[in-house]
RNA sequence: UGGGGUAUCGCCAAGUUGGUAAGGCACUGGAUUCUGAUUCCAGCAUUCCCAGGUUCGAGUCCUGGUACCCCAGCCA
């Protein structure tokens, strides 16, 4: 782990809790992670992650993992599954066993009773139309249910048979007795339980009725002892109502509830409703397709945990909406992966090259560095021969000013090898480029050319010896910055047709030992990362993480 | 005046009790370089949404505006 992790930058909500310690308001802090099981978890979930597990760690607290499983119609094991996994691979240990709302579903019960003794809940039967139309608007205070003021035995009546399942779906709910006028709209008696007839995937079909949400996560920080309950800007119109239930049953512990603006990222859509839309309807490969902001994605796609940290570290937490460029995740991967990455060879788009000087069948052994910056990287061993391949984007027939690449009649060096000459260029009937004839200066192993400068740099691979390889090439999945900002447009219209680009390329012999999910840097081409899923002896699959910076395509830009 | 929030460089973001604008990303030079990468140096907000006011002094306090975000699911 680098420095810059080790000191990770404060927030507000650091320095709050600080400031509660240093003023012996707070013990140990609990923090949790409270993830619904309705869809993998992608980099917005990294900020609260880090943020939550980074607190309990700061502080020497404890952070939870407790899935927040209160709408089973929508939740399944596979993405509890998935979760958990994301969450290890990004390096957090949640403390003591993983937990479930679920698992408070019998105190939730007694309690949800116990508000009705207390004539602070009532069963309504109003329909959804109904109630919606009681509920008033934005600018105009609700009225009253009718069912508002039945007794507390009726009421204890009807919950008890809600519970027993003598009613259907959607037939009556339990609603706290608040205040319909309230200007804040999550005050005018929001519903506690529902009744939902289906199979839970925790509690199999012990209950046909389940909690809302708002009467269930206050209740599930203050059993776990939960001290800091963070959540994102949305939640904040519920705070008075996570602490009227607090403040109403008897808890043991009150927590408190602390917002801070979700992570939005540019070309990129976080909403697990729309990710979930794309792999439902095959755009992309599924939830862990290396173009997906899910972390199984960014996994797959080649981001290492310590740069997803490093990001999150890098944006910082605040209240304040914005939208952050995805250039600073390219930077995040880039710094972690310069530093830790095997550097190879490898030619994307093929040009054959025969050395007229260079004898038919001699092979020399050349050797390169793992790394160029650190020796406890395994050396390579590169066969040098008569035939080469090189990257077509490596030569022009027609070069511009400041092309430090190989074109007729000119000089480039052969990255750990010789300088080459073009002599010749060799195409077919159709004028399509065949190959091309070069020379070698004998005398430029490891050493400058006598007289001149040769300053381009090029890499390649020897004919004979190259492994095949399919090399995916990613980039955005969207072409707009905003994709889902236009309220009249479909978020899919944005979609990025190039988003991936499959090539077959030639790599050095050392790429047939990649062990699916190593990290390369292909020198000069950018960084690359063995499927984890696909790749294996038989058929090398890379998956592009990010490409180098390119001021030689930003010269060109200008150019043009 | 429905309620709740937020406004500091192109983007993210620090800014203790008011004392004279950190850092990162991006960008622009220039140096080094067998990766046009990396690294290295240098530059990049007389100004903190706007307008008034208080003060010797305000991004930080007061007043009044403006813009944007969230809320009317038996989702979370």
């Amino acid at each position: 782990m680098s420095q810059a992790e080790a000191v990770s930058a404060p927030n507000f909500i650091r320095n709050q809790i600080s400031e509660e310690l240093q003023q012996g308001r707070e013990g140990k802090i609990v923090t949790r992670f409270p993830p619904e099981p309705n869809g993998f978890l992608h980099i917005g979930h990294a900020k609260s992650i880090c943020l939550n597990f980074g607190l309990a760690e700061q502080f020497g607290g404890d952070c939870h993992l407790r899935f927040d499983d209160t709408n089973p119609a929508k939740e399944e094991q596979q993405y509890i599954d998935a979760i958990k996994e994301d969450i290890q691979w990004l390096g957090y240990e949640w403390a003591g066993d993983i937990r479930y709302a679920s698992d408070y579903f019998d105190q939730l019960h007694a309690w949800a009773v116990e508000l009705i003794k207390a004539g602070k809940a009532y069963v309504c039967e109003l329909n959804p139309e109904q109630m919606r139309e009681y509920r008033g608007t934005l600018t105009e205070a609700g009225r009253p249910s009718p069912y508002r003021e039945r007794t507390v035995e009726e009421n204890l009546d009807q919950f008890e048979r809600m519970r027993q399942g003598e009613f259907p779906d959607g037939a009556k709910v339990l609603r706290a007795k608040i205040d319909m006028a309230a200007p804040n709209i999550n005050l005018r008696d929001p519903i506690l339980y529902r009744i939902r007839h289906v199979h839970h995937h925790q509690t199999g079909d012990k209950w046909c009725l389940y909690p809302s949400y708002d009467f269930t996560h206050g209740q599930s920080d203050a059993i776990e002892g939960v001290t800091h309950s963070v959540c994102t800007l949305e939640f904040e119109d519920h705070r008075p109502l996570y602490e009227w239930f607090l403040n109403n049953l008897p808890v043991p512990a009150k927590p408190r509830q602390i917002e801070f603006a979700r992570l939005n990222l540019n070309y990129t859509v976080t909403s697990k409703r729309k990710l979930k839309l794309l792999v439902d309807q095959g755009i992309v490969e599924g939830w862990d397709d290396p173009r997906m902001p899910t972390l199984a994605g960014m996994r797959r796609r080649g981001y290492t945990p310590a740069s997803i940290r490093n990001f999150c570290d890098m944006i910082g937490v605040t209240r304040a909406n914005g939208v952050v460029d995805i250039a600073m995740l390219y930077s995040a991967i880039r710094r972690d992966l310069e530093e830790n990455a095997v550097r190879a060879m490898c030619v994307l788009k093929p040009i054959k090259i025969v050395l007229t000087n260079w004898d038919e069948g001699r092979v020399e052994g050349l050797r390169a560095p793992g790394h160029p910056a650190r020796d406890d990287f395994r050396e390579r061993e590169l066969p040098f021969t008569r035939e080469l391949w090189i990257d077509a984007d490596d030569f022009m027939e027609e070069p511009p000013k400041k092309f430090f690449r190989l074109a007729p009649g000119q000089e480039v060096r052969l990255r750990n090898a010789y300088v080459i000459k073009c002599e010749e260029v060799i195409k077919d009937d159709q004028g399509e480029l065949v190959e091309l004839r070069c020379t070698v200066d004998h005398d430029t192993l490891g050493k400058n050319p006598e007289g001149r400068k040769v300053k381009g740099v090029i890499h390649w691979v020897s004919a004979e010896h190259a492994v095949p390889v399919e090399v995916r090439l990613y980039d955005n999945l969207f072409l707009e910055e905003a994709p889902d900002a236009d309220k009249d447009k479909d978020f899919l219209e944005h979609l990025n047709p190039e988003s991936l680009q499959v090539v077959q390329g030639y790599g050095e012999p050392a790429l047939a030992e990649a062990h699916p999910e190593a990290h390369y840097q292909f020198e000069r081409v950018g960084y690359f990362c063995a499927d984890r899923h696909l790749s294996d002896t038989e058929r090398l699959v890379f998956n592009r993480t990010v490409g180098l910076k390119d001021s030689w395509a930003k010269i060109q830009k200008k150019g043009s």
